[in-house]
DNA sequence: CTTTAGTTTAGAATTGTTCTAATCTACTTG
DNA sequence: CAAGTAGATTAGAACAATTCTAAACTAAAG
């Protein structure tokens, strides 16, 4: 028999929460639980919305948007730019970058060291860098 | 006095829009000149209908988000995904990266060999990379 | 000219996201 | 444990960017 990692109340979810200094909800831990409960993975507001309520998971869509946001806010999440009409976010917050598989919308993860950027260029007057993004588009 | 490059029928821009293959109609010349007078743009579809106002130039909204997207088409135009609620595109279609300032909003080119990507990895499958966006996102 | 295929348009519709204000609940303190 | 309170959730309205629709228009070809 296996762990029932989305109905047990998971005490590593929960203290990542806390942790992080978000209070543990029935709706947060729910989510953190899909969310975190695999390996790295990328998911829109409402793809994670509809895989809950699949999971008879009682919440609103708006309760999502505000953990996706709150999350992203506690460095739990990270938030990708793909597409200019959604937001996706990549529960890996290493340093790394993306494909993205424009046919599929498929997203894969490039680990930081294997994509390396040399000679950049000033970062004008003072202005400091919080971070680079690059984003390998492929037809595939 | 000075060309008046935004009223006089232009014939640079009525050559480029038909070398395209896009029928050069007023609407169309007038949104071109305004995009390609200057030098490099960086434009979002309400900004542009907004300038195209200010000029006098009678067209619809939708007919700038279709001109774009003719535009774009056509190689005309190259679209930058930065924010994941509104689309920006850029006049400069040659190979070049993008530093986003955040706070202000304001977008600068960097020439693509100012960025040099060492040890890329294998784009999976056969699959063809059919572009590498690379947006350095800094405070300032 | 006339025809026709491509273009424009106003406004409605759609999509993704945020807001609002009422209700609820996790946590603190007594 | 019993309040009290700050924070969280919610349904639905509101919003912003974009796309759609179907009718009217126009550039180019015949």
């Amino acid at each position: 028999m296996r762990a029932r990692s989305t109905t047990a109340s998971d005490p590593t979810v929960l203290e990542r929460l806390r942790g992080a200094g978000l209070r543990p909800t029935r709706q947060r831990l729910a989510l953190a639980r899909l969310l975190f409960a695999r390996g790295d993975r990328h998911v829109t507001a409402e793809a994670l919305f509809t895989e809950a309520k699949q999971h008879r998971v009682n919440l609103s869509l708006a309760t999502v948007y505000n953990a996706l946001h709150d999350f992203t806010g506690k460095g739990l999440l990270r938030e990708i730019v793909l597409d200019s009409n959604r937001s996706c976010f990549d529960t890996n917050t290493s340093d790394h970058h993306h494909f993205y598989f424009e046919r599929s919308g498929r997203l894969e993860d490039i680990p930081a060291e294997q994509v390396r950027i040399a000679a950049l260029p000033q970062a004008p007057d003072g202005a400091s860098v919080s971070r680079v993004d690059v984003i390998i588009r492929v037809d595939g």
